[in-house]
DNA sequence: CCGAAAAAAATGAACCATGATTCAATGATG
DNA sequence: CATCATTGAATCATGGTTCATTTTTTTCGG
């Protein structure tokens, strides 16, 4: 939760989840307060292990205004999902902003995304663990938040293809994977972790998984781009 | 938890999870019974959210009759997963015996392993987000366990490498790799699913991940095999 | 082989701890 | 003084665990 990468938190006042205070300062200084010590205890703990009183001590406040401004415990649980998928969703196109060069922001990205998991390691494991505990219409949203993440790599990736840098491979697939490596990073902490950065982790994967994609143009710039990150 | 591949229950009776019976025979009958039942719900609803009566419920017996059989709930989680982690570990040699040419090995592994994954999705998400529930002694049982399964890969994929089927790559992040992508399978199975089956989806990722691997020598024998297979 | 102990297995209602939620009381603010 | 924010002890429901009781199985003397 420490990390120059770490969760941002910004307004969160879906309707869904509601309020008994209506000033607006203070509600999104009191939630990101609450959904700050939440993420980081249910992501060190667990939903179900973590109690509201834990989660009102770390923050700094009693156990009834928890309920003051969330309805129930569910709704923290949702709300700090929320924040960590949004914070990934903002992130891709914060590092890609500017660069030109398709290629380029397509490896932007995907470093930026491992950045963000890397910072958020038990934010991205709580994502995964605990989904299931929220209700169906509610995992849909997380759902939906997940699929815009990654049409944002899509799309980097599509660019590259349209670029004549990748060949015209199955985007979606392409995409899934890396998606998949680097989640794997967050899910598998134990294993990699020691062994190698995160930079290094995404290097090497980006490597197994461009090589058959990068077309003769796109392997020399690709060789370039390498060179010059080093 | 119907395919056919579905996890088979064979004896488990570590001393590390007590019981009030002694004999084997009904000890192994009531622990698979009560396990089906748990690895089925916990895999549905998780873990904290079902109740050990409705496991017993499910199990056909009383309440009262699972503490006789395990210690506590935690025991039947660990037991649970341990009954998820050797099957899939049991499944690779099965698919692999009797194969000779490396290549062919290799490609049966990672079907097996996908298929038990693909017949057990539920019980696959359970390992995900329940191996934080068990204690720190009991998650790294887990962890070795997944760690010999994956060494059944590595080492298909070592093979191929001495045979000058695969170009000398990184086994252990290729491993990885494969490995992910099949747990994905499982892990995002609302994204896939009514997409394409599962060999389909094998097919698809190793075919991505392969092509930069395979020597001259490889690539012909893989198509020989994908053509065979077909 | 039969039926009465005795032992083993199974039951489920009762117990009890935990932890989410509420709310009357208190403090701050304008 | 009225309103809004905050507190934390009291409530209440849930669900893991126990155990006295019942049912089934085994033992064994006649």
């Amino acid at each position: 939760m420490t990390g120059s990468a770490a969760i941002a938190v910004s307004a969160f006042m879906p309707s869904s989840v509601k309020s008994k205070v209506d000033d607006t300062a203070l509600l999104t200084k009191r939630r990101s307060q609450i959904l700050g010590a939440a993420t980081e205890l249910f992501g060190k703990r667990g939903y179900h292990t973590t109690t509201v009183r834990e989660i009102a001590e770390r923050a700094g406040v009693s156990t009834g205004l928890v309920y003051q401004y969330f309805g129930d415990k569910e709704d923290v649980l949702f709300l700090a999902l929320q924040m960590v998928l949004d914070s990934y969703k903002e992130r891709i196109p914060q590092a890609t902003a500017g660069i030109r060069d398709p290629l380029e922001r397509f490896r932007a990205a995907v470093h930026a995304y491992s950045r963000v998991i890397d910072a958020n390691i038990d934010a991205t494991v709580l994502a995964y663990r605990e989904t299931k505990s929220v209700s169906r219409a509610r995992r849909n949203v997380i759902k939906q938040k997940e699929i815009e993440t990654n049409a944002l790599i899509e799309t980097c990736v599509r660019d590259c293809i349209k670029a004549g840098l990748f060949e015209n491979v199955d985007a979606e697939l392409l995409t899934y994977n890396i998606v998949m490596f680097t989640h794997a990073w967050a899910l598998k902490a134990w294993h990699f972790s020691g062994k190698m950065t995160v930079e290094q982790y995404v290097d090497r994967n980006l490597a197994l998984l461009l090589n058959p994609v990068l077309t003769e143009h796109g392997r020399r710039e690709d060789l370039r781009l390498i060179v010059a990150s080093q």
